[in-house]
DNA sequence: GGGTTTGACTTGATTAATGAAAGGAGTTGA
DNA sequence: TCAACTCCTTTCATTAATCAAGTCAAACCC
């Protein structure tokens, strides 16, 4: 289905996703055209999902990142669930997991201060581990 | 330092990363060149770190995500480390955190076996907590 | 073998985006 | 009040993306 130079694509929009049908060709060894033409085709079939930007979390404020290890106190997951829609701007992802919890949470705050608030809301809902990371 | 255009932008390009300067510049109510030259300093002071794609794992052949966490049983930490390195295709991110272990393990494998041999082979090294993701 | 179909690429013409230069409006501070 | 600065717009030359043919090779069929 995916072959060399598909693989190649998806390496070089992943490095850069800016760069133009042109200069992607001139690294594939295809033409502009061609390189655009591959691209359509791996967004048709959903290969690429999507184009973003990083952005250095550290430069916008927030200066903690956590994973939190849910463990829900009812079987019902949905008051926990809704209690996370209210607190957008610090969820990165919110995992379904096997193992210890229910929910493994990564998230994101500016400080201690507003981190500990979140835990205090989040404690009505549900019981947690906490795990700050220090290095990726 | 960013005002609220410059959320604006980084919200679209977020989005969608490919967009042209002149759309871009539309959403955000500046002409192309000016909504260009906001992003070049976007670049430049750092808070853009990169361009990339997001590309669907599953697609690629990898079913399986998983969270690993790691407890090293020395506490020299290299050999983890270096073993880490073979397994490149399989490795997300190794956050070191605060908590329970010494490591966060964000990965992801082609099926079972491969997670497996995975396991076999990280575990000369280290102890382990699995946590397969189910859903996000 | 001859003919057709299909998929992937290239070529060439048109349309659109980008980048550089010049200039205007608003703000700041001596 | 004036100069310096920032941020934006306008204009124009350059460059890239797009669309429509056209080429080429492989696969298939009679």
């Amino acid at each position: 289905m995916l072959d060399n130079t598909d693989i190649s694509i998806l390496n070089e929009l992943t490095k850069n996703s800016r760069i133009t049908m042109k200069e992607l060709g001139e690294k594939v060894h295809l033409t502009g055209q061609a390189a655009s033409a591959r691209v359509a085709k791996l967004e048709d079939s959903g290969v690429i999902e999507g184009y973003t930007i990083k952005v250095n979390q550290v430069k916008m404020g927030y200066f903690i990142q956590a994973f939190i290890t849910i463990i829900t106190q009812s079987t019902y997951h949905q008051p926990y669930l809704s209690f996370l829609k209210t607190q957008e701007p610090y969820i990165i992802h919110n995992n379904k997991i096997s193992g210890d919890g229910c929910y493994l949470l990564e998230c994101k705050f500016p400080s201690n201060e507003k981190l500990d608030e979140f835990l205090e809301d989040l404690n009505e809902h549900a019981n947690y581990k906490l795990s700050i990371v220090i290095n990726k």
